[in-house]
DNA sequence: GGTTCACATCACTGGTCGCTGATGTGACAG
DNA sequence: CTGTCACATCAGCGACCAGTGATGTGAACC
């Protein structure tokens, strides 16, 4: 079932540039320098966003001297992607069965 | 592959009403006034959000009489359910064998 | 025809959000 | 320890958006 968590989860990557990191992020760790030459949007864009990310916990951080690696944690997609499949799901039988509520 | 055209479709859904919305449709075919009572928003806010729905193409409306059913399109949803499946499956490959650029 | 009801559209506005420049901080190089 | 680099944070401003009341429309009922 889809809470209001799952509404802040969605809205946050529903979003251009978060949604160009999350996929650029999918395959392949970088560091906010990459994600800078990868979207050409400014640094303190970047840094705004994936703070966002990080704290919706759609990505984590690992330190590496003055870099910031920033890894996608696909459990967190996973979730998503089975949730909208039941969502997706209910609907096709609720289409196939002509459920309906009457006025 | 995600596009942009995903994003605006994501942000579609991406609100705590039209997800309510959403999630209602998918358990049962209903119309304005259902909403109405289900959610409790003014007539005029959810004919807003139905709108947004429709042009996204999310949702199908099939008039009757005074009344306008609301049905969820199944393949939009599973389609979406499908773009964060590979997505899931690209990060998850990308953590396991630790691809990452050097700096 | 007049009324009521279901629903859509319009125009406005208050609040919010995104981008930006400026600035802070911590790590490495020399 | 001083400069530089990578990155985070802050404060502010402008643009956009969501909700609302007013209003339009079209179908049913009398």
């Amino acid at each position: 079932m889809l809470t209001s968590a799952d509404t802040e989860l969605i809205r946050v990557i529903a979003d251009p540039l978060r949604l160009r990191i999350v996929t650029l992020l999918a395959h392949e760790t970088l560091c906010t320098t990459h994600l800078v030459a990868e979207t050409g949007a400014r640094q303190t864009n970047l840094s705004n966003h994936l703070r966002v990310l990080r704290e919706a916990g759609i990505v984590e951080t690992e330190p590496c001297g003055r870099f910031t690696y920033y890894a996608l944690k696909p459990e967190v997609i996973e979730a998503l992607a089975a949730t909208f499949g039941e969502l997706a799901e209910t609907a096709r039988t609720t289409v196939e069965t002509g459920r309906k509520r009457v006025c």
